[in-house]
DNA sequence: GACGTAGTTGACGTATACGTCAACCTGCTT
DNA sequence: AAGCAGGTTGACGTATACGTCAACTACGTC
């Protein structure tokens, strides 16, 4: 048997680049539960993969809460079509309100280059350079 | 002289989609200081456009003290070349922060997508009409 | 045995943009 | 006079994801 790796909570944060708070506050809100030692927090490998995937959710855009929701679904069984079809859902509505997300930004985006331009027409009105040698 | 048309918090919101509680709420912050009927604020079609001009900013994706910070420098004087200088800064800036945050949500697309292909993998791999037929 | 390091819990703070009361005033109408 | 619509202020609540602090415990060291 391989002996396997065990994590601190402040080990665990470091290599994640997180903050021990956060884990623990990942913990309070029933994302992932570490084993004890004593009073301690002692994390696994798999610990460690199940906080990668908390991170990864969190990079979606995700919330805790949803991303607990879906790891719970996991939990309960991996292979579990009902569940598959559930997170390929829950993709797809992610998908669609990222791609608003997009479009509001272009929106964003050009409605800026507009305003853009009118200052900087205006400053050409003003412009002591350009005011006679035009 | 024209009779200029005088709006109530009540009016003006529902005019601008907006609530009476934001607009009292952008006065506690020093966004707009509409005048007074007694107790009542009395809004005069200037702080109508004012108001519009928030609102513009909030779609930019503005804080409401950023707003009031490029609010206030216009008042001071709407033509003065630094002030336009320092908008066009302001704008330039959110820019990079809209063009990145677009560019993280495409990121986040991608890994979506990735995410969907695999639990589509994994699908077919226990959907029970290809099991067989495969 | 005092000390430093690390860990623990619980409580409170932070930032943002309001929503939701509650208690009160006011003018106008019936 | 009574009532209603609509306005006012102030205080507290909401949601999210932690940061910060305080007070305490446990462990190993010199």
């Amino acid at each position: 048997m391989a002996e396997e790796q065990l994590y601190t909570v402040t080990e665990l944060a470091k290599e994640l680049g997180m903050t021990p708070r956060a884990i623990r506050f990942y913990e309070d809100k029933g994302l992932i539960a570490p084993r004890r030692a004593g009073a301690n927090r002692v994390y696994t490998p798999r610990d460690r993969a199940r906080m990668i995937v908390i991170l990864r959710g969190k990079r979606l855009g995700f919330s805790l809460s949803e991303i607990k929701d879906y790891i719970e679904l996991y939990d309960a069984d991996p292979t579990q079509r009902t569940q598959m079809l559930m997170l390929k859902e829950a993709l797809a509505k992610r998908r669609e309100q990222l791609s608003a997300q997009r479009a509001a930004i272009d929106e964003a985006l050009s409605e800026l280059d507009e305003i853009a331009a009118q200052t900087e027409a205006a400053l050409q009105q003003t412009n002591p350079r350009l005011r006679r040698a035009s």
